[in-house]
DNA sequence: CTGTTAGCGCATTCAG
DNA sequence: CTGAATGCGCTAACAG
């Protein structure tokens, strides 16, 4: 007799339906039930047909832990966020997620709040799941982390920035570079006094810092005074903060970068209740194109980041390496970034 | 000999570190070296260390699949979003993250887009996972979802808005009342003709209009006319766009009071290009209390959401089920809200 | 196309 | 405090 111990049954079994009561319902045995649900073709219609009715009569639920052990195959894809409150990183998961979901692949979500010690536990827990594929975020795994994922044989990707040193795929733009572009392109405008203002101050707010470091140092206008930062979150509020600290010091400042576009557009709140005119008094850029950047009056300059494909790009290079067990046709994308001038630098020189 | 077929690796097996491995390396049996991983205190010291070091040494990581289908413990709760876009969830989601991580669970995100067949589909999909909790959003799951969702046994908490007939715990508010009480404070203040714009219209934005009607009806004012709705997705463009459309047609109204926070920010950035004077020509109202919200000029009126406590709190409520097997003292809770009146609604009317 | 056998890695009994 | 036996539910491998 072909059953299961839910006869009597257990305090280990959750009582639930399980494959071999749908077999034994369906007159076949447990394996054959199995490929039915997986492998529809491998079964005759007669068969199939009748353990899907059996499937449904009891309500069945496969058990993923049971398959997973059996099959070493989880479906499951870990993703690891600095923050949720950033508004960039919801656009990214989107993508993941969309991409990811129809081919059956759910998405376990952690989160660092921006502490690289946390990254490390983090990865060692969902490693625990066994997950299909990792997406992590930025390229700054400490070593043991980076160890732990190599150890996993887990394809892995790294997102939001490129490396020289992969881990295994990376999808990303660079930030220096991104932002090297923004300033230069003022520059060319005509700007020459340029500041910039920070906060958090994640490795990719750094090093888009270092690109603004770098442009300002080719034209030989390199004053670190120029240069606020700060390590709170990042914030509106904030924003106006920093932007009255560095305005009232320089008032002779004719453009300020900020990191993003939430403290660029704090500062333009800011100027709009103190009265001082945008771009006329002071320019201003952002960094990500949030879509309120278009909305601000005046719009706000900043660099558009194509977030929901990089969360897609991303998604697809890990399916390809699960899929095909091969490396996709390149381990590296660089989904690139455009600068887009709008009206809060728009300022005639001449 | 103690030991598992890792000497000849078959090929199901991944070739992995096993517990096993762990217990031969560090003489013990394999219930010891588990014993020694989940509760210490049960294992005398020497084996302990004896077993860290063989842990450490082979670089052992625990089996999820394995150790959830021994114990029917998952140590996963399954979230589902109807977006991330949406700037709400997010807080909401890291109020369940921050709740649940240091407690050793993780969480399995699915995003519906809205979409309540998605929702049945996710929820399957989801409970194949045996999560040891699960948090839906909104009351409004079909007939087959509730099914699964009871059927499985496992503790629910439904979040955002409150219900006389949950699936089983509750977290939220009253979208309605809220809304009621925003449209009440701005009638106590002298307004008349106030208008609804609304985006999406899902079920709460359906609510929160309800509580406006309701409170327009109740002073006899109750014009359709006054009400525009949309299904598109929510932004500030469409804010902005929606505001042209209804305060074109009539330009008599004293106040919109708009279903979210980046409806009502889009108008008023559309104002802001027009010239139109918030609040003398017209007064604003939105909902959620985003961060910009005190941020724009002028500020805006809007209801505040507890949103980071009301995911802590299903988190807890989940939590306490969970480990306790009971219910929590109460199985519904109101996070409640607060109207927060701010200068886009000042008006003197005397 | 279908079945048999065996085992994935761990934790729950129940014994000592 | 430690161990032996057994099974969680499913699927890979190999037959037939």
């Amino acid at each position: 007799m072909i059953s299961n111990k839910n006869n009597n049954i257990s305090s280990r079994s959750m009582g639930r339906v399980t494959l071999a009561d749908v077999a034994e319902k369906a007159g076949v045995s447990p394996i054959t039930a199995s490929r039915a649900l997986k492998n529809p073709q491998q079964v005759s219609e007669k068969l199939r047909t009748k353990i899907y009715d059996a499937v449904n009569e009891l309500g069945y639920i496969p058990n993923h832990a049971a398959r997973s052990l059996a099959s070493s195959e989880t479906k499951i894809i870990s993703v690891i966020f600095p923050s949720l409150s950033n508004a960039v990183f919801p656009d990214v998961l989107d993508g993941i997620h969309d991409t990811l979901a129809p081919a059956g692949y759910r998405i376990l979500l952690a989160n660092t709040h921006y502490e690289t010690d946390q990254e490390e536990i983090l990865v060692r827990t969902l490693l625990e799941q066994n997950p299909d594929g990792i997406i992590v975020t930025g390229i700054d795994q400490n070593e043991n982390t980076r160890k732990l994922l190599l150890g996993s044989k887990t394809p892995v990707v790294q997102i939001m920035e490129l490396t020289d040193f992969p881990i295994d795929m990376n999808v990303g733009f660079s930030h220096f570079q991104a932002s090297y572009d923004l300033v230069r392109h003022l520059q060319n405008a005509g700007y020459k006094k340029i500041g910039f203002i920070g906060a958090r101050m994640d490795p990719r707010s750094q090093r888009r810092m270092e690109g603004y470091k770098h442009a300002m140092q080719e034209i030989g206008i390199s004053n670190n005074d120029y240069v606020l930062t700060n390590q709170s979150h990042t914030s509106f509020k904030l924003g106006a903060k920093l932007f009255n600290q560095l305005f009232t010091q320089f008032s002779d400042l004719e453009a300020i970068c900020f990191s993003n576009d939430d403290l660029a557009a704090g500062a333009m709140f800011e100027c709009s209740r103190k009265g001082i005119r945008v771009p006329e008094d002071i320019s201003i850029a952002g960094f990500n194109d949030l879509d309120f950047a278009e909305e601000l009056t005046p719009s706000l300059t900043t660099v558009s980041i194509p977030l929901y494909e990089m969360g897609k790009k991303a998604a697809e290079y890990l399916l390809h390496k699960i899929v095909n067990r091969t490396n996709p046709d390149s381990l590296q994308y660089d989904v690139s970034y455009k600068v887009v001038e709008r009206k809060s630098t728009y300022t005639d020189f001449s």
